[in-house]
DNA sequence: GTGGTTGCAAACCCTTTGCACGGCA
DNA sequence: TGCCGTGCAAAGGGTTTGCAACCAC
């Protein structure tokens, strides 16, 4: 818990139980919906106002501690880990899974500097996969 | 107008006055919102009901016709564009660009056969290419 | 003729907002 | 203490739904 009050701390935001419990639970659903972090939050600890899950939401994407994904399916889910990274997306359900790829990344990143797109500076590039999981 | 007809009889939908003003309006703006094609349709023609519009679009999608489209920005877009291709997005305004590209498309597909990625079927691989349009 | 399509309005759901109270620094 | 954060409830905005009337095939 120490670290999350770090992360809290390293962002000049003020640390409330609110804050640490939001963030915590972001940490361990994986992309959570705004409801899935409130249905999380209340069945362990006390209640929760909605509006407040939204602003603290918005408060740390503002800051940088996380970031909004969209999918297909046009609810928000967010997303705590900040480093570069790719989503393959279920098309039969709504599992969502990070990709993480350095290689593909540097690959992409040549390829672009080569190409020299000259009336647009890029500033990140996300890959959406859109595909079955096998079981 | 007759080339809508087609499309249109060629997914077999009934050609009805809505479906054609909808699909004509989704050619010709650019990634529109479901207010967007609302506001073309009532500029040109006469009244249509905004349920009409949702119908109308969600049945195209279901058909293959156009695709949706979502971004940072929460609101849903639609596509009438079927080939693949990626996006660029505005990280200041709400444009969106499509970008072509069959080479890329060529050499991520080349990537990952060789990744092998074994749990997961890749059906699409679309690229967000996020950052700024010089002027 | 008949099943699919449309218009309309109400309902829905997720998200935002305003304001008074409460608590962190 | 002062200001930022929270709770609550109402409002907002986009989208969906149910049903009767309508129309393409």
């Amino acid at each position: 818990m120490d670290e999350i009050k770090n992360k809290l701390f390293e962002k000049g935001l003020k640390i409330t139980p609110q804050r640490l419990i939001i963030l915590e639970a972001i940490y361990n659903i994986s992309h959570p919906t705004a409801d899935d972090l409130i249905k999380y939050i209340r069945k362990k600890h006390s209640n929760i106002a909605i509006g407040t899950v939204y602003k603290v939401l918005e408060k740390f994407i503002e800051v940088g501690l996380i970031k909004k994904i969209t999918t297909e399916k046009d609810i928000v889910r967010y997303d705590g880990y900040m480093n570069n990274h790719h989503h393959f997306y279920s098309s039969d359900s709504t599992v969502i899974k990070d990709y993480i790829d350095e290689d593909l990344d540097k690959i992409l990143e040549e390829y672009f500097k080569n190409k020299r797109i000259n009336n647009f500076n890029i500033e990140e590039i996300t890959l959406q996969i859109k595909g079955k999981f096998k079981k």
